[in-house]
RNA sequence: GCGGGCGUAGCUCAGCUGGUAGAGCACCACCUUGCCAAGGUGGAUGUCGAGGGUUCGAAUCCCUUCGCCCGCUCCA
């Protein structure tokens, strides 16, 4: 346990370290839950968006991208669930560590002829009022006191006020003072559209990108020229207001989601085929940008813990540091989004099948995938510690595809301009079809090693053979650390194959 | 949110019986260097996480706050 945290804590400095990611306002002293990416993250991140929008929607036939917005009508949380799903004030006995919805948590105030005996509080049940009564008369006998017992009047305790709230014992331990105030745990972040701050002009974050391709639905059938089954595809960023955003990126506030709904016939028995060909799509890809496949896992949901209009969701999970954890969730939910949208807008969403005739709601399968932990992964997989010649080596063995940087260009040597001017403009040749680096400063194994530690895949030095021999090019290889004597056209046609897959 | 640990240079950390900050690595410049972290010379770097208090004097003691890590809790 000790090893694995100090690995966590090793990729994380070296995040910071070489530029991939910073903690939100760092100088501020920083943010909770929200990150920055440097010059090395934003190259990374915009790699794997685009291996995956690559992959998932331009090499197919059968989907089309979307880009909606963030803050969206409200009403589309009112439909989805997201409101009434988590924004329930809850509160916390601090003694018993237990935590109570609380418009769930009922009190009354026990009277004997206008005199308090105190609070009683229990959770909300059927029988609660008999409940509230029988303890009402154990506390009139418990202080011997004579007289009529007021009626037990029970109410919420997100209803009383903060002076009676105090009075409240928990309903686990009995102890007056121990419960917090009721806290809004709603994930998602409100805001206001428009100038005024009322009910009005409440609107949120978006907390999953889900939502947009679903409202959109009907504008892509409509324009698209689309035939179910297909899918349509948005990366985007998401905010959830996380109660502990923990584990570095791996779950924080603000988050980016690359999200597919594919929509697939309404058929009894049609979903499950579908659903397990998108988590062998998906599992593949992973693997081809470079992913451990032994830190790879399936997880399949019990049936009990899904929700209750979901079908059935696998995971992809990773192993990371930390422990096992979702990567992507890959859901068959039906056809209850769209239903919900159809009835709160009061918009007709069937999709007309030509082929059967009939018009219907589509089912869907959901591979929804955060960016940020993918990112995560890429840098779990491919942090190693190796040895060089008896030197111990931090590198980076990221697929060229993803790769931030692809080739590191370098004069052998940098007193001698000969050499420097041949690797420049090999660099500013190089520069035109990908993201490279030039280094002329230190021994040409310090630079190695510097590259090596940031993932560059290929390193081409540019030495006395090239000036006065047959032109050739030294191409060194990051991670057998072999190098290879290729022409500059060689070279870049070896690079096209291997960066360009 | 609760409990525990921790915040000093880009990184890892030392200094913490109060006397206004240091090492190694990294970084920059120049010299040297004919292939895997060579060497030399010079250089920049911190309001010691932030705010407040005690004190003649605080990185060091006290309080508050923010952030990070672990456990619990919570959780699409």
């Amino acid at each position: 346990m000790a090893k694995e945290n100090s690995l966590i804590e090793e990729i994380v400095s070296l995040c910071k370290r070489r530029g991939f990611v910073f903690q939100s306002s760092e100088i501020y002293g920083g943010i909770n839950g929200f990150f920055d990416y440097g010059p090395l993250g934003v190259e990374l991140r915009r790699n794997i968006k685009d291996a995956w929008w690559e992959d998932m929607v331009r090499r197919r036939e059968d989907m089309v991208g979307l880009d909606s917005s963030i803050i969206m009508n409200p009403r589309i949380w009112k439909a989805s669930g997201h409101i009434d799903g988590f924004s329930d004030p809850m509160v916390d006995c601090k003694e018993s560590k237990m935590r109570y919805r609380a418009d769930q948590l009922f009190a009354a105030d026990i009277r004997v002829e206008g005199d308090s005996l105190g609070w009683i509080c229990l959770v909300e049940s059927v029988d609660m009022q008999d409940e509230a009564e029988k303890k009402a008369e154990l506390i009139k006998r418990k202080a011997a006191k004579q007289g009529k017992l007021e009626p037990v009047e029970l109410r919420p305790y997100d209803e009383l006020s903060t002076d009676e709230q105090k009075l409240v014992p928990s309903p686990a331990t009995g102890t007056v003072g121990s419960l917090t105030e009721p806290r809004d745990f709603n994930m998602m972040f409100q805001t206001n559209v428009g100038a005024l701050r009322d009910a009005s002009s409440e609107a949120y974050l978006r907390p999953e990108t889900a939502q947009g391709i679903f409202a959109n639905f009907k504008n892509i059938i409509d324009t698209g020229r689309v035939k179910v089954p297909f899918g349509i595809a948005q990366i985007g960023k998401a905010f959830r207001n996380e109660i502990t955003p923990r584990n570095f990126i791996f779950r924080s506030r603000e988050f980016e989601q690359m999200e597919i709904e594919y929509f697939i016939p309404p058929d009894e028995d049609a979903w499950p085929q579908y659903h397990r060909e998108w988590i062998d799509t998906r599992m593949s890809w992973f693997s081809s940008i470079g992913l451990t496949a032994d830190f790879l896992g399936e997880e399949v949901h019990p049936k009990h813990k899904l929700a209750h209009y979901a079908k059935a969701c696998t995971d992809i999970t990773f192993k990371f540091p930390f422990g096992e954890h979702e990567l992507e969730g890959i859901a068959a939910r039906g056809n209850f989004d769209l239903t919900q949208h159809q009835e709160h807008s009061g918009k007709n969403l069937e999709f007309f099948d030509e082929a059967r005739k009939e018009k219907y709601l589509p089912h869907v399968i959901e591979p929804s995938l955060g960016v940020d932990r993918t990112f995560l992964a890429v840098i779990c997989s491919a942090y190693q510690i190796d040895e060089v010649e008896g030197e111990k080596r931090t590198v980076l063995r990221f697929h060229p595809r993803i790769a931030p940087i692809k080739v590191g260009v370098f004069p052998l040597v940098k007193n001698k301009p000969v050499l420097v001017e041949r690797a420049r403009k090999l660099y500013h040749r190089l520069q035109r079809k990908w993201n490279v680096i030039f280094d002329q400063s230190g021994a040409i194994g310090r630079r190695y090693r510097r590259i090596d530690e940031v993932g560059v895949p290929f390193g081409i030095t540019v030495d006395f053979e090239t000036i006065e021999g047959d032109g050739s090019i030294t191409l060194r290889d990051r991670d057998t650390t072999e190098q290879i004597r290729l022409s500059e056209e060689e070279a870049i046609s070896y690079l096209e194959e291997k960066i360009n897959p």
